[in-house]
DNA sequence: GGGGAAGTTTACGTTAACGTAAAGTATGAA
DNA sequence: TTCATACTTTACGTTAACGTAAACTTCCCC
């Protein structure tokens, strides 16, 4: 009725433009396990958001190794309470580190910002030679 | 009068946090070009911006050869006009890319915060297994 | 003048994150 | 039936960004 149910491979290589090689490999790694219908993988909606975050992490500048903690974040195996409190510092952190990629962004930008102001002047100066 | 004029690698090594080997390395990559005094590497204090700048666009994710671009854009070649416009073509670009990982910041962040409220509800239920 | 600390070069080793190739299976169209 | 397409496993190859070790010089201190 609404949307897709399923998902091949190769449909969600080309949805995020990645190789269907990366897709196994983040399998191996233990980042999604799709079902099976005899050899072949079937993904559901929820791996597909799983994918989404790995690739989001990535263009944060994220290890595979700090997206899969980031998707453990959204499973909370809310049994055990040193566990959730554990998660909770986890999830501190990476807010924290959040933050400064924030700081670290806006820092950038001003830069951009000036050089991109420098290149005027200099184009600027180009044009009117001695224009006093 | 001011500061610090010069700086020798094992000091700026402990001020980032990173190894000579690693500052070095960056040497190699033609990243930085520090005077010499004898065989020593002396420092500027724009070569101390500069290694802040690549370990900035570390932890944004930059590989060494995009920040090697980055720290370009400071020192523009202004003479010639067609590069001028390049420079800030790859500008734009980099702006581009600075606003997708502001959005996805602020994605992950959202999703930070709907984690971190599924950690308070499952300690609440642990806290009063049965008050309703 | 003998350490010790900090610097140097050279060079092989390592890890993450895939790329690439080989060889086989399944399935639908012509 | 044969061909193309998409899937599979297995396994070796590759690149970036350093780590690590060896062997050497310089300088300072007691």
């Amino acid at each position: 009725m609404s949307k897709k149910q399923t998902y091949s491979i190769g449909e969600l290589a080309r949805e995020f433009d990645v190789t269907t090689r990366t897709i196994r490999f983040y399998e191996d790694q233990g980042l999604v396990s799709p079902a099976r219908r005899g050899q072949t993988r079937v993904y559901s909606p929820a791996d597909r958001v799983t994918l989404k975050l790995i690739l989001r992490g990535k263009r944060l500048g994220f290890s595979l190794a700090e997206s899969r903690e980031l998707i453990q974040m959204y499973q909370p195996s809310g049994d055990n309470r040193n566990q959730l409190l554990a998660l909770q510092d986890k999830i501190q952190q990476r807010r924290e580190q959040l933050n400064q990629q924030l700081r670290d962004i806006q820092a950038l930008q001003q830069e951009l910002d000036d050089a991109d102001q420098r290149c005027e002047d200099a184009l600027t100066a180009l044009e009117k030679p001695d224009h006093v």
